[in-house]
DNA sequence: TTGACAAATGTACAACTGTTCACCTATTCA
DNA sequence: TGAATAGGTGAACAGTTGTACATTTGTCAA
């Protein structure tokens, strides 16, 4: 993944740490909690990374004010500088997309195992509690979705919670994921159905593990 | 729009202002922020309906920290309140729906043109900035875009911004608006073409105002 | 009437938090 | 060699910010 050139690979750390505090709390973080995980002695070292981020651009912040983060994002540093985009071009939100989830259960915490970054342009209304986090978005591979509309490349929106029939569902079966519509009458056994003629029912040997539900597709244009 | 019902009009008002001033700022307000929006003599003022939300659940706070609110959905208060949805179900975030933008620009502040809201399951990953409150979605009418894998129900995410050749754009054309591809080529007028072959090119009368650039494709499932 | 509650005022305090000053080490580069 | 820069320590200060206590007003239902 791409990252700023002109940072230092400190400065990249505190940077992720920001943005990571921000995505796992909903909000930004103080410079002492920023301190506190990077062992400082003295919040003057924080200090001085910040004043090199907002000198470099990276980062904006209200002088004097509490947990006022602005973080810009690497593309338009690089459009401003290297390219003829005006400076006012709108900005995206990034969401991470984890490629694959075959072990388990992807890591949404720092240690994360995010392949790259899905831009969506989307604002959040706000609408965060301590459970938001938990949605990840899922590259879509393979064309047995597409009489649902969903297309190789697309992302999916998977939200961790129990499957009902008719929903779309990330599974894993045979440790590998797939993306299929989940079949459970009532007084049988669940199965999965693709969206493509051409795939035939996948009736599971032992256990259906479902990770979770599809909720969206985003397709970036 | 559906509100909890255990909240009082004035508790709305104020919850509706923490979530506006995170959209338009990127950051939650302090206490103060909160007052003067509502011209209390008294911080207190605030304090006691911040406690009557943190006591109904509509919002939680880290005590004695500056800026730290999270705030529940009322979907989730309600289902689990009435429904057998378990608790720990995860949750979206919601951008606004502006159904149409006939009228010139919808307006994105508080008095919003907003008819809606889009739940898109998407947590923002901190990439926030100065100008990243500008997108807004769209909802897509009619089936001019069809080849490019955009459906009549599909939201286009807009970004505002000067359009290239081949971007999707949402374009004013005799004061509606519509969803088309651009082709601009160098020294030759541009004008607007559909993504079905059964819908001819559209070239402007007078001039081409672009409202944005569609930069996604979300289609709730 | 009485009690309960929403809503608001006014004051004050203590903790949280950003910021600065002085000083230090190591590395890079002209 | 000397200057510039990244990175860091330590202590202290001042503004921001959340919070508590005491008090008042109005509404609504028992």
């Amino acid at each position: 993944m791409y990252t700023m050139k002109e940072l230092t690979n400190r400065q990249i750390e505190i940077l992720d740490f920001i943005t990571n505090y921000e995505w796992r709390h909903g909000f930004w973080p103080s410079i002492r909690n920023i301190q506190m995980e990077f062992d400082y002695k003295s919040t003057n070292a924080v200090m001085g990374h910040l004043r090199a981020l907002e000198r470099k651009g990276a980062i904006e912040r209200i002088p004097g004010q509490a947990r006022t983060f602005r973080i810009n994002r690497p593309d338009k540093l690089n459009a401003s500088f290297q390219s003829g985009i005006p400076e006012n071009a709108s900005e995206v939100v990034e969401i991470p997309v984890f490629g694959a989830i075959a072990a388990g259960y992807p890591d949404r915490v720092e240690s994360s195992g995010a392949v790259g970054k899905l831009q969506v342009d989307i604002q959040n209304a706000g609408f965060t509690n301590a459970s938001r986090k938990q949605s990840f978005a899922l590259e879509v591979r393979g064309d047995s979705m597409v009489d649902a509309q969903i297309y190789d490349g697309d992302r999916v929106i998977i939200e961790p919670r129990e499957a009902r029939d008719g929903d779309i569902v990330a599974a894993l079966i045979d440790g590998e994921v797939t993306l299929k519509r989940l079949i459970h009458k009532v007084a049988e056994p669940p199965y999965l159905k693709a969206e493509n003629r051409n795939y035939p029912d996948l009736h599971p040997l032992n256990n259906l593990e479902i990770q979770g539900v599809a909720k969206a597709v985003v397709r970036p244009l």
